[in-house]
Order: structure tokens, then sequence, then C-alpha cells
DNA sequence: ATCTATTAATAACT
DNA sequence: TAGTTATTAATAGAT
């Protein structure tokens, strides 16, 4: 005899901006914290620093990290010596264009990616862009030449970088009352209203900033 | 009739440090991918923000952020106590190693596609051209998206040559003898081949790498 | 880099 | 905001 299934268990569900909001916040909730557990479990596996900031839209913070955010975001400072500002932005400002450009397609391409999944093996829209891409004259951009490229603009910035520090020392100094990222003017930090919970050495931090206990 | 399984296929683990050091090594690419994955389909599904920053123990840098890294740890700095000015210097590492990241989702996703494309079976005569994968014309979409960011990179290339050599006829007054970074003492007659201030110090260097490897 | 047997995560319900 | 369960998704181990 067949007993009915008191859910119908995990459906699959498109990777699309959740529209009902309820249903947006489950699931935040939950995602969240299985991203962050898989967080953890890559820090002690693989015995890695990681840090991961969540901005909801309301501009909540959620963040975790290991050992703690303040070291990771140090380190990262220390990984690129500290170049003369006046060009440093001009560079941020072109490889952030780009880079932002590269993630929303790659987000863009893992929609994608789940779309055509769902749709079972249609690839109309695909063949479509075949045939555009058969016309288009990227026919002959192949890997060795992204590495090429890719090897020639680390060796530029290796050049560049060098040639800054040679200016540098040699006595370029103009320091600025401000910085600019992305072309906003930062002055430096204050309207410190979160909550930045100090971690321990050994365990992994998860923190969140917000008003209540929500998530929105 | 029993046939032999090729694999045992998944088993439980330990959640603890891997100590196979090629095991860990595995590990970390394949999660590295699934939690850049999970975290952009949070980003994608709530409308989220999000940046995460990886520290392999050997320094390498590998992050991931929707929309951009820049606007993400510059809202989150804001909101925390510890206001230090050079954190900007990061972010060209962080770049660098986006880049990469990028990349290899790219490829990654592109992979997926292509194999999903195969279990519809149109595309037979696409099959044969795998190892030239980048080639192939649906491919192309990745390959449009990497065109692009040559493009870009080229552009950035001229301006920052263009700038570097502003700098160059600019910067030739009050000579400094050294300056500090990172606490480090930097000499005057630093060396200008290489990027990174890895000179026998404990910080890493950020590479540059392949295309389809070197995690570490 | 690929392939599966399993474990782990989680969408829909309560 | 918490459990439960049926499924889907991720991935450990082997190739």
């Amino acid at each position: 005899m067949a007993k009915k299934p008191r859910s119908l268990g995990r459906q699959k569900i498109k990777i699309a901006k959740i529209e009902i909001k309820n249903h947006l916040q489950v699931t935040f909730s939950k995602r969240r914290f299985g991203l962050f557990k898989k967080a953890s479990e890559l820090c002690t596996l693989c015995g890695v620093e990681l840090a991961i900031l969540v901005l909801s839209p309301a501009g909540k913070v959620f963040s975790f990290s290991h050992p703690n955010i303040d070291s990771i975001i140090n380190r990262f400072l220390t990984k690129s010596p500290p170049p003369n500002p006046s060009w440093r932005h001009l560079v941020e400002a072109h490889q952030n264009a780009n880079l932002h450009e590269l993630n929303l397609q790659l987000a863009r391409v893992l929609d994608e990616l789940e779309a055509e999944k769902r749709r079972g093996g249609t690839l109309d829209h695909l063949r479509k862009a075949r045939e555009y891409w058969w016309e288009g004259p990227i026919d002959g951009l192949g890997l060795h030449e992204l590495e090429q490229l890719r090897d020639s603009l680390e060796e530029l910035k290796k050049n560049v970088i060098a040639q800054a520090y040679k200016l540098f020392i040699e006595g370029t100094t103009n320091p600025k009352p401000f910085f600019l990222v992305n072309g906003i003017e930062m002055a430096n930090g204050f309207e410190s209203k979160s909550t930045q919970i100090s971690a321990s050495s050994t365990i992994p931090h998860v923190h969140s900033v917000g008003y209540n206990h929500g998530f929105f």
C-alpha cells in the first residue's frame, strides 16, 4: 500500500532571483549557513584562511572568517607593494571594470547553464549563438593566445610596479588627503557602528551585523 | 551477474586537515570551486552582494565577488572599527587572483555546458573537438567574454604605460632613503625584477599561474 | 580531468 | 523560526 509522502521533498529550482519574499528569506538563511559551513570545512581540510562578506539588500552585514577578518585583510595588504596612488587608481579603475564585467558574465553563464539543464537539452538559443560566433573574427583566439595575453599583462605589471617603486624611492612623494576607489572618494574610516567581533585563533568566526535577528 | 563498480563512490570523511598533499590540493580545488558556485547562486537567488577571499598556505590568493570586491570591502570597512589605510593595496592582488579564478570558473562552466549539450545529442560533430573546446562555436560565448577581457586589458595596458611614463617624467623630487611596507623596511636599492616584496620575508608571493592548475 | 557511488545540502511542507 | 523528508547537488576515491 502506498503511503502519502509528507512532502515532495527537495525540488529542483531555477537559479534566478527569488520573488516570493518570505521564500527568499528562508533560502538566504539556509544557504548562507550552508555556505559558511562549506567555508569552514575548506578551512579545516585544506588549512587555508578565508573570509566571506555578505551584504544583504537592506545593508545588513554577515561575515565568516578564519582566523579573523582583519588578519586576512591585512594579509592581503601585504600581498602587493604600495604603489603610487595616482597610477594605481587608474589601474584599479580599469581592472575593476574588467572584473566587474567578467563577474557578471560568469554569473550569467552559470545561469544559462542552469537554464539549459532545466530546458532539458534544447539548445536553440545556443545554436543561434553558434552561428554568430562562426561569423565572428574571434576564431583565432585560442587558449594559447589567452595565456600569452596573461603572461604579457603579468610582465607589464611587473615592469610598471618596478618602475613605480623606483620612482617612489627616488622621491615621488605626494601624500594625498583622500583615496579614490572606483571613483569614490574615501576618507579615513569612521562611522563604525558595526560590530567586528574579534575572532579566536582557531575557531572560525561568524559574524553578523544587524539591528535584530532578521536577515534583511 | 554483478558488475564491479568502478569506484566506491564518495566516502564520508572526517573534517580535519588533509595530510596527503596531493589529495589536499585536489580537494582544495574542488571545494573552492564548489564554494564559489554556491556563493554565486546565493547572489543570484537572494540578490545579495558578497565577496570571498581565500589565502592558501603558500600565500596564493583566490577570490570571488559579486558585483565587485572593492565596493563590498569598502562598505564592510566602513562599518568596521579598524580603518587601515593601507588596506587598499590589496586590491591589485585581488584582481589578479580574480582574473585567474574567473578564467578557471569560465572554463569549468563552459565544459559543463559542453557536456550538457552533448547529452542532448544534437551536436555530435562537436564531440570530437573536445580538445579544442575553446574553438567550438558555442564556447564562443565564453570566448567572447574573454575577448572582451583581452581588449579591456589592452586598453588598460596602454593607460598604464602612459601613466607610468608620466610619472617617470614628473617624479624626480624629494628623494627618500627608504620606506616601510607592512612594517618591513625596504631598502633603497629595491630590485625591479619582482612584482612582489617576497624577498626573504614572510610575505608570500602571488603568482600568476597557468590556465588549469597552480593552486599552491 | 572524468566517472560514480555516496554523502551532504536543501526546497517544499509542517 | 525550527524540524522533516524527498530529492537534487556536491564530492571522495579511483581511473
